[in-house]
RNA sequence: GUCCCCAUCGUCUAGAGGCCUAGGACACCUCCCUUUCACGGAGGCGACCGGGGUUCGAAUCCCCGUGGGGACGCCA
């Protein structure tokens, strides 16, 4: 059988990390069984789905580097196909005409509530054999519902979860059509499902729930029911879900904040999902290694250090030119401009490996572009009046110094054995009056790249 | 409330009845490297939710608690 999967957003929003996940699983799967990755905009409902929404998805899907092989489908464009299934589900009788208002569907559940019974329509307009329907309302507009099965179990051996059952008496026959005639989304993931053949479902697990009303409906309508695999939800830092007003970000905001699509890539895949001891592998191998056995079923609560971690490697991995156009990029965000001295691959050389963003190594490095800015409470540390007469000699002794990192560390070790001192004595104030902070790569290296001139302005400005 | 799902270090996880004195990774701590800070290297701290079963033997299987989560829309 030829593995095809799909990825169905609805466009409410940015894909976020969760939405991106599953995703990522779905597209692993296929390209690993060699199948078919299938985007499916799910837009039906016109009141919260934006153009923008789409392009946000589109965007973090392409960020992330993932492709879909059929698509993007949008389930607004299908609409004649649904509203013929479900006139065929009307003759068939696996579905009816339900004239319930709002206000009446309302109290029904409210009413249920209070007797702490599970909400659901009581099949008031439910055809059964021998059973006298009331006359329908002239000013009430009917919905279509779905004649799901009275008895017996729907069961399905999730992928992740195992085996699942739940009693149809749990069920109620849903509406697939509004009022208006638009389908509803279980019913146009079921049509689409089945239609698109897809083989194996991965999606959240906030489906659960859906699964087996869909699998009632595939079953009615006579469809092959697919596998489904449901993931568990991603929460935030601190343990809590994730949510639009907590946490829940897009993933485009990942390349704002400085991270790489392989990094945020490689988090979310070891997020719920492992092989064995490995932490660091490229999507490539993922694809490779990839499978549905051993994901877990239990939530799991995202972790930035982990993903800071990755990210360090990523940059460390980097090609010099990716580097290289990032910090330009971000460097200007910063209004810094890359002149052409210093070179920007040397100075993205002694600086990639004590980055964990790119934002950061950007920051790290602007003081080769611009002037520094001096740390105060590092000034007043190493930048004594002791060491004053040191600096002016080094400084004569740079004048005439070859430029090079080698020559320059000897310099400074002249003086530092002249006035009989420690030698990062002298490097600090060094550091400070170079770099603006106490933190830098060997300062010997910093000045090679800084050239001599700067150098000697910065020491006299300092 | 009803139904469904979940439960191993702080976090992500390994674990398919004996390989478990429970392994790895992030974080944290110590030491080494060192020109500061990082990087890197070597160590350390640290967990099977509780209770019953089944079994010669349980982190692993079953039951019951407890805790967490999800669903119960003319949203998706």
């Amino acid at each position: 059988m030829i593995v095809r999967t799909r990825f169905a957003p609805s466009p409410t929003g940015f894909l976020h990390i969760g939405g991106a996940r599953t995703a990522l699983f779905s597209w692993a799967f296929a390209k690993k069984h060699g199948g078919t990755f299938i985007l499916r905009i799910e837009d039906t409902d016109v009141a919260r789905s934006t153009p923008e929404a789409v392009q946000a998805i589109l965007d973090g899907m392409q960020w992330l580097g993932l492709d879909y092989d059929e698509g993007p489908f949008y389930q607004m464009q299908r609409m004649d196909r649904y509203k013929e299934v479900i006139r065929k589900m009307l003759q068939e009788g696996s579905a009816y005409y339900c004239y319930c208002s709002k206000e009446e569907l309302d109290a029904l559940r409210e009413n249920q509530m209070q007797q702490g019974l599970k909400p659901r329509y009581d099949g008031r307009w439910r055809p059964e054999e021998g059973k006298t329907l009331p006359e329908p309302p002239q000013d009430i507009p009917p919905v279509i519902r779905f004649k799901n099965p009275k008895d017996g179990h729907v069961s399905w051996n999730d992928l992740v979860k195992g085996e699942i059952s739940i009693a149809n008496q749990e069920l109620d026959d849903l509406i697939i059509a509004r009022a208006d005639g638009t389908p509803t989304y279980n019913f146009c993931v079921v049509v689409d499902d089945w239609e698109m053949g897809i083989t194996q479902v991965i999606r959240g697990d906030d489906h659960v729930n859906n699964t087996p009303r869909q699998i009632n409906m595939l079953k009615a309508l006579g469809a092959t029911i697919p596998q489904y695999a449901h993931l568990s939800m991603i929460l935030g830092g601190d343990g809590q879900k994730l949510s639009k007003r907590h946490g829940a970000v897009s993933v485009m905001q990942y390349d704002e904040d400085g991270y790489l699509p392989e990094a945020v890539l490689n988090y979310l895949a070891r997020l719920g999902w492992s092989h064995g001891d490995d932490e660091i592998f490229s999507k490539q191998q993922f694809c490779e290694w990839f499978d549905l056995d051993h994901i877990t079923p239990s939530a799991a609560q995202f972790n930035t250090d982990k993903l800071n971690w990755l990210n360090a490697h990523y940059i460390k991995q980097a090609s010099p030119e990716t580097l290289a156009r990032e910090m330009k990029k971000r460097l200007a965000k910063l209004h810094v401009a890359v002149s052409a001295q210093p070179d920007l691959f040397a100075v993205i050389d002694l600086y990639k490996e004590r980055a964990n963003t790119l934002n950061e190594l950007a920051a790290s490095i602007a003081y080769f572009y611009q002037k520094p800015v001096i740390d105060q409470a590092a000034a007043e540390k190493h930048l004594t009046a002791d060491i004053k007469p040191v600096i002016a000699k080094l400084a004569d002794l740079l004048g005439a110094v070859d430029w090079q990192a080698e020559a320059i560390h000897h310099a400074i070790n002249e003086v530092v054995t002249q006035y009989q001192l420690k030698f990062p004595k002298v490097a600090m104030p060094l550091r400070v009056m170079l770099t603006g902070i106490a933190q830098s790569p060997s300062i010997d290296q910093v000045m090679a790249l800084l050239g001599r001139d700067e150098v000697l302005t910065r020491i006299n400005q300092a």
